[in-house]
DNA sequence: CCCTCGTGTTGCGTAATTCGCACATGCAGC
DNA sequence: GCTGCATGTGCGAATTACGCAACACGAGGG
């Protein structure tokens, strides 16, 4: 058993990074940062001066409001190449199945409690559910983070049901624990999740898991779109659909064919 | 005129983003940390467990290395909306400069002493150039920088090459103060700037600065391709070919039309 | 198999670093 | 001009982070 993990965190560098990622939901001033970490002006305004001078943000000589630094962000990103062949990878997949079911793609990872959206295709009609890369939602009422949550050994979902906060956004997401890990045990026999508008009213989504070479799950796949399209008749018709596309861009990963 | 700025960093935070842009540059482990940047074993593992709890940093249950969370950077740039719009306006235009000139097209902003390439488009020839986005090269040896550079006002470039580090990556890379200052001169005065063989032997680069709707120069656009195609007697034609869709892109911006 | 070396991780005391207070400065509005 | 409000900056106090030292563990060699 390895040792157990310390929890004493550096401070600074932790409100640091509070102050980095508040600049980055928008332009920030240092009494916006003091009051929302708690903390002495002086001391916010050392914390953003310091992540100027490393050229993380800027400021604004007229205002005086410090702003992230598009550049150093773009940067900092292209260093973590991963993600662009992620979407390269992908690209021809997520068309295909754009294609196949005329609704948004979309390919998801998870990020502590939130899927991100790595990649998609927008869906071409004149109605169709859209929203830009890099945007996270909740695990527990989005049909990706269904699909991820439901790949997880049973105890550790387990344990993650119970502690999550399960937030409600529609009067169907899912809120109770117990509820929520029936939902998931069927997801896994099944193969994919749906969110039923849990995340927003009129919207519904279907995804299914994507492996890698050693079987893990890496990221999901799915498709967005209104209720009017993807209607409970459908359904099924397009998570065969889903399921399909997400076993071949696991396959094209070198993942081992395991059913179908 | 504003109080002169503080030079007190924190530490801690200045400590914690060198960590953190090692990281990124390759996993690290803590003793790696510890002697790059001259401090306790135990304080970088603590700079570095902080970064992994705020989700910045993963660690391999293995190796014990730390490594880059790609989602995380994805989701803190997917904030940075600008950068991914500038792609969506500059796509147009780079793609008609790549087809008239036939060379990799690419627009880049400034980052410190820097260039970062934040949107392209390759090539297509058998030979040609072609890197990731986000690279960064210095300013005074790539065409978008000399651009950007001599878009400055006199005094601040004067300042700049004086104090900056020029430093050499080909025979022909100019090193000297006082002659890239007459050459940044006769950029400005020609509207382009040339990088001939200065970055890399064998290729030859040409750019010019955009302007958004208060005319300030926010990023260059060029053209990058081998010598045996951009040669000295074909520059000029390429260079007004290159100025051209530049102001087209600028005017896009709303830039005030001033010559052509 | 033991011994050593190197590294990740943690406890602890000290001292350096950071924090918050107080103030100078600048700006907007009455 | 005066008042309110915010940014930016000394400075002393003490919290915080740092380095030392030690433990656990794995790799490698004798």
């Amino acid at each position: 058993m390895p040792p157990r993990r310390g929890q004493q965190l550096v401070q600074s560098l932790e409100r640091g990074l509070a102050a980095l990622e508040m600049a980055l939901d928008g332009n920030v001033r240092p009494s916006h940062v003091a009051e929302a970490l708690g903390i002495d002006r002086s001391t916010a305004y050392r914390l953003l001066y310091t992540l100027m001078a490393k050229g993380y943000l800027l400021q604004d000589e007229r205002t005086r409001e410090f702003t992230s630094n598009p550049a150093k962000f773009f940067q900092l990103y292209g260093k973590v190449a991963t993600l662009l062949d992620w979407s390269d990878v992908a690209g021809d997949f997520l068309t295909r199945l754009r294609d196949q079911s005329g609704e948004t793609a979309n390919l998801g990872v998870r990020q502590a409690n939130n899927v991100i959206y790595i990649a998609h295709k927008p869906g071409q009609a004149a109605l169709s559910v859209n929203f830009a890369l890099g945007t996270s939602r909740p695990l527990h009422c989005s049909a990706l983070g269904k699909a991820l949550l439901a790949a997880q050994p049973d105890a550790v979902t387990a344990e993650w049901v119970a502690s999550a906060a399960l937030t409600s956004y529609t009067a169907k997401t899912i809120t109770e624990p117990s509820r929520l890990k029936r939902h998931l045990e069927r997801v896994r026999v099944e193969g994919y999740a749906v969110d039923d508008e849990e995340t927003f009213a009129g919207v519904r989504c279907i995804a299914a898991p994507i492996h890698d070479h050693r079987a893990q799950v890496i990221a999901a796949l799915g498709i967005s779109g209104p209720t009017t399209r993807i209607t409970h008749e459908q359904l099924p018709h397009f998570a065969q659909n889903v399921m399909q596309v997400a076993a071949q861009l696991s396959a094209e990963l070198g993942a081992p064919v395991a059913e179908l």
